[in-house]
Parts: structure tokens; sequence; C-alpha cells
RNA sequence: GGCCCCAUCGUCCAGUGGUCCAGGACACCGGACUUUCGAUCCGGCAACCGGGGUUCGACUCCCCGUGGGGUCACCA
């Protein structure tokens, strides 16, 4: 039975009806790191069939949402290929083509309900606690009969005429045998009364034409999957291999959507989570290297990848160690990339600033980021003077009187000192608070509030530095004023 | 509700019949370092959903419950 071993190729299949989704980016990352391994094709198809919700905008958002995640297709509606056009709804004759050999096989049939009779009917249905679906009403109708509707020009659509007996199955490859009785199958709808195919038909047809050997995608299309098997098998095609990941999950478990967390992927990069570490945080959300390591690269990924190893439970979306995990891939690397990443972006609006003051801004502030997007909120003191309440001078267990001493005396000492270097002002002050016999902390927290308007900052001293002489000895000056009326 | 999928610490993962009084990570709580925050290091808390089988032996296999999720559209 050996098949010829066929080169693998995956899709991503997303639908442009919204902003690009954390979820198309989980199943997409699969799909990649897939192709990769084997040497497959990856391609791009935008499923855009509803032709109310479907935008161009949206196409566009999801297009450069991969790309900034750095996953790249082989195939698309951008850069083209041997199977195009990548865009359904410029395949719609390719669709009614297949529709009306289903139709010709009896594989399908027309159906002339109008939406309206079948809310109606599934309605009255549901109230009586009948089976929701369709009632097949129509797959009845003979052949003269429907010959004269349709030529009477009566809207229609038709319907997949799925065996009322027997079962359907099929083997998920990461969750094994799926199988469910014909009986609770619906006669689908295939291709809708404006022309366009319904997901089912559309999905099935190209990938079929378009050689996809393995349909990835989320866990909520177990429930259609059979329905496809069907269709396949109507058409006398071969059906792909199954994968159903599954689906990312809200903190209360429900399926991850926008009401409460973040999904869209615009987010994440306005955040400034960076694309490797999303990457390897989606890795993470029903897979495992194997071993005990949990930060790895996309290649690394490639490498050890299989399907063995993925999860089939619902992993809950969890932004604290996505936070973390940012975290380490931002102090991995060098400030000069730092710096870098976020002009790119950008994620600071100090795009004027002197380069090499941005840098020693950006290495203080490196081990404390957990995303690009804070850089400007813990940075702002270096541009500018922020406003503050004279209080938050004063340390704990400490007075209006304390911090007075130690401005003036603070300020005694730094006017004389040449050498502006954090070494050098680390000596006088760690100095003057031995001469004087006061606590470190209590002195320090007096300038640091002074200088960095701020009760957290960055490193006392490397602060002053970067700051310079002049501008250090004015917030002193202006602290010192502020203090005067201090209690 | 019918059907389908799933089930190890609060969360993410390891564990594929014995090496498990269950291991790692995030979070949390302590401690160390320290001029604040953070980072780092050290330590702690904390789980095999329940019941039946199968087996000499089950977290691991089977069944039934229970729980969670998905799906029941001319949306994908």
């Amino acid at each position: 039975m050996a098949a010829a071993p066929r080169r693998v190729r995956v899709r991503v299949a997303p639908s442009p009806t919204g902003p690009p989704h954390v979820g198309t980016a989980y199943v997409g990352l699969f799909d990649y790191v897939f192709a990769r391994q084997t040497g497959g094709d990856f391609v791009l198809r935008i499923e855009d069939t509803d032709r109310e919700r479907s935008t161009r905008q949206s196409e566009s958002d999801i297009i450069a949402a991969f790309r900034w995640l750095g996953l790249a297709w082989d195939e698309g509606p951008d850069v083209g290929g041997p199977f195009g056009p990548y865009r359904q709804s410029e395949r719609s004759h390719i669709y009614r083509q297949h529709a009306e050999a289903l139709l010709q096989s009896g594989a399908a049939y027309r159906c002339f309900c109008t939406p309206q009779e079948l809310a109606a009917r599934r309605q009255a249905r549901r109230s009586q606690g009948g089976q929701a679906g369709y009632d097949r009403l129509c797959r009845g109708l003979s052949e003269q009969e429907a010959r004269q509707r349709l030529e009477a020009g009566a809207p229609h659509v038709v319907r997949l005429r799925v065996p009322l007996e027997g079962e359907t199955a099929f083997d998920d490859l990461v969750r094994g045998a799926v199988s469910v009785h014909n009986a609770q199958i619906d006669d689908q709808v295939l291709l809708k009364s404006d022309g366009y195919p319904t997901y089912h038909l559309a999905n099935v047809v190209d990938d079929h034409l378009m050689e996809i050997t393995h349909v990835v995608r989320a866990e909520e299309w177990i429930s259609s999957t059979p329905k496809h098997i069907l269709l396949y098998k109507a058409f006398g095609w071969a059906p792909p291999v199954f994968i159903h990941m599954p689906l990312l999950r809200n903190k209360d478990r429900s399926k991850i959507s926008k009401r409460r967390d973040p999904t869209s992927l615009l987010w994440y990069r306005e955040q400034g989570y960076l694309p490797e570490a999303l990457l390897n945080f989606l890795a993470l959300m029903g897979w495992s290297l194997g071993e005990e390591r949990e930060v790895f690269s996309l290649e690394e990924m490639i490498e050890s990848f299989s399907w063995e190893r993925v999860k089939t439970g619902g992993p809950v979306f969890d932004l604290q160690k996505l936070d973390w995990l940012n975290g380490e891939y931002i102090r991995a690397m060098s400030a000069e990339e730092l710096l870098e990443r976020i002009i790119a972006e950008p994620y600071t609006r100090r795009l004027d600033e002197p380069a090499d003051g941005m840098l020693a801004i950006t290495a203080l502030v490196q081990e404390r980021m957990k995303r690009l997007a804070e850089f400007d909120e813990l940075t702002g003191f270096f541009f500018e003077r922020k406003p503050y309440d004279p209080a938050d001078l004063v340390p704990s267990k400490q007075d209006g009187d304390f911090v007075r001493q130690a401005l003036a005396a603070g300020r005694g000492v730094l006017e004389g000192l040449d050498a502006w270097s954090a070494e050098a002002l680390d000596a006088v002050v760690r100095g003057l608070a031995e001469t004087r016999g006061w606590k470190r902390g209590a002195l320090y927290m007096v300038l640091r509030v002074a200088v960095t308007c701020r009760r957290v900052s960055t490193p006392l001293f490397e602060t002053m530095e970067v700051l310079g002489k002049d501008e250090c000895m004015a917030r002193l000056a202006a602290a010192d004023a502020a203090a005067a009326d201090l209690p």
C-alpha cells in the first residue's frame, strides 16, 4: 500500500474578517515548522468567501503580521505560485463547476428554502425539542420540480446529500480515530445563493486542487471534518491527513476571544513583544522540546519538531509567562540590537536624540524591560524633568530636615567633582554618607528622587553619568528649593 | 440538550506499566545580593478529577461517571 512519498504541502487559511488573530499565527507556526522540516511547501490562502465581512484591509494586516513574525510562505496571493489564485474570491468559477459536478452525480441537490423559512422551521423544531439542522425539505424535490423553480429564477443554495445511515470516520494525526454517525451530519450548504461557496466546499476543493497533504487547523473544526470527508468521497478524491490543534483558551478556559484577552497580533506587536518570543511562547502551547528547556529558537523547533509531541488539551494563554519570555529575549540581545529594534518600529518617540546617549540609556533599562513599548515610560526622566511630589524626596524614617541637609551636602560635594563618572560619583556620595553617618539608602533615595523625579529608577550613578553634571546640578537645585517647606 | 474533543501543581509543559511519596518553567511566598525597581542566585508552596476494571504492578491501558471545551448558520 506504500503510497508514493508526496512532498509535504500545508496551508494556513485565514479569513480576512478582522484583525489578524493570534490563533492563526499559532496554527501557522506549526504549518511553517512542519513544512520547513520536511522541505515541503507552506501556502497562504485567503478564505474570503464571506462577502459581507471580508475586507482587503484585514487581508493586508494578516500578511503584514505574518511577515512580522517571520513565517514566510512559499505561495500566496502576494507572491503567486503554481496553484493560484490564492484568494478564494477569485476562484468562484472553480467552486461553481465542482458544485455542478456534484449536482450531476446526485451527491448534492438544490435547496430553495429561504433563510427566513429555515429559521422559522428551525425554531419550531427546537421548541418541540427536535433536532437542529436542516429538515431536508428540498432533498426530496423531483428533478422536474427543481428545474422548474430554477428556471423561474428562484434563489437557491446547493446542499450536500449526506447519507442517512452509516458512519463517517477519519484519523486525526494527533488524536487518533474520530467517527460520527451520518445521521448526525447536516445536509451542509456548499454553494450559497450569492454563488459563493461555503467554507466546506471551498476548503475541500482548494485543498485538493492545491495538493495540500496535511490540513492543520483548530480543534473547532473537528465536528465538520466528517462533512469534508464525505465531500472528498463524493468527488472521488483521497482526503489529506487531518491535524486538529487544541484551541487557545482564555483564563476561564473558554475559546480565546478578544472580549477577555488580546487576540490581535497587531496588539502584540504594538506592545513590543518580539516575534521570536511570541513564536517561542506559542510553540510552548501544546508542544515541548522533550527536554526541560523552554527558551528555544524557531530553527531549533524545526530541527526537533514532531507531531507526536503535540498535546491535545486546550492551553490557557498566560500573558504573564509571555512577559517573562519576552524579557528573556530582551536581556539576551546586545544593547545595540535592542536599541535598533526599539527605533525600527519605532517604540519610542525619542528619534532625534543622540545615538550614544540613547544607547547608554537602553543599556540601563534593558534588564528591567518586558515589552519594548515600555521604553519611553521607563526612560522619560532622562529627557525631561517630571513633576513630582516633594514629599517623595523624604526617605522612610526620615524628615524634611534630613532631606535639606542631604541635598545641601550632596550639592556641595558634587559641585567640586570634575570626573563625572559613575565610579567617581559612587565614591564621593558613599564617602559623604560615611562622614555624616547617614544611612546610605536614605541619602541615595533623596538624590534619586531629586535627579530622576521618581522613587523607582535606573541605577543612580549610571543615571547621573548619562544625565551629565549640569543637568544633575540643576535638578538638585530644584529639589532643594522644593524641599524648603517640607515638614 | 444531541454529537464530538479533552483531562498531571493556579498556569504552561515533562512523564508513553515499575527508576514517581511525580520533574522543569511562569506566577506566588521567603532568603541572598543590592542605592530604589528590576535582574541574578538559593529555597519554599503546589497536581496525577472520581469509581471500576486489566496487570505481579498503574499518572501511564480499557470502561463508566464527573468536569471543561467545541460544534450544531446561505460565518469561517
